[in-house]
DNA sequence: GTTGACCTTCCCATGATGGAAAGGTTTAGG
DNA sequence: CCTAAACCTTTCCATCATGGGAAGGTCAAC
């Protein structure tokens, strides 16, 4: 009884707006739906279930490129766990990385703000520093 | 004292790329610099504490509309301390919103990390929550 | 039967950065 | 003095994920 949905109904079902949905489309990470006569997009069930994988993977982090595999992986019945458990301890590596600059950032300049008074003089630390 | 640097040599003192200083110069960030009849640019210390100055504040995660503003502040002699103050916190704050989120995805992916085998068999955790 | 809310494709923009092509200039070595 | 390497110039294209908008076709409701 899963009657097929147009890419708005899709999107809204999904979580993943009309633009994207087209979008993964035009890059083969997802299949060339069915279309009407006039040419719209038909989404079932299957679809969009797939589509609610991306957004929950893209929701986590995961790069396009990630989500190619991770695809992949779930499609494959024969896969091994191991390869889904490398592929999100390698994203969470990405992301350990990234969250040590930025707290490296913040450290540096709550350190210089705290050395700034911020009052109605031109004097400021802030800049000194950044000008060195 | 102070010679005239092309690009490069310009590049190459402030740790700015070539690359970045035509851009720069392009979207109004920084003067246009003089040519020789060639048409090379010429950098003297004063451009080259600019770029500099510029690193620095990419180093700490500004974004070029922060930096055009910092610049500002920093060649304003009547500047209050507690506009650079100000615009600084302003990107604490900014950093530390992607730091969550960041955080938020790793925790979650690591929850499900533990959860996973990790063995030759296809079941696994990870893949069934994203695919809810 | 017209209007409004959809859909289609195609092009452009973001932000910071790099690559590469096609052509001119300068410099160092022979 | 000539040539080759190493520069410089501009212009275009690519990244990555996303959105905006235009121009035009379609469908449903009143």
């Amino acid at each position: 009884m899963s009657r097929k949905l147009n890419i708005g109904q899709a999107a809204a079902a999904s979580g993943v707006s009309a633009k994207m949905i087209r979008h993964y489309e035009s890059i083969g990470l997802i299949a060339n739906p069915p279309r009407t006569e006039a040419g719209y997009r038909l989404y079932g069930d299957k679809e969009v279930h797939v589509l609610r994988f991306i957004r929950h993977a893209r929701n986590l982090g995961f790069s396009v490129k990630q989500l190619a595999e991770l695809l992949g992986l779930w499609m494959d019945e024969h896969r091994p766990s191991s390869k889904v458990k490398a592929l999100a301890e390698r994203h969470i590596d990405e992301l350990q990385q990234k969250i040590q600059e930025l707290q490296l950032m913040k450290a540096e300049l709550e350190r210089l703000v705290h050395c700034c008074h911020g009052d109605h003089r031109p004097d400021c630390p802030i800049l000194e520093q950044l000008a060195q």
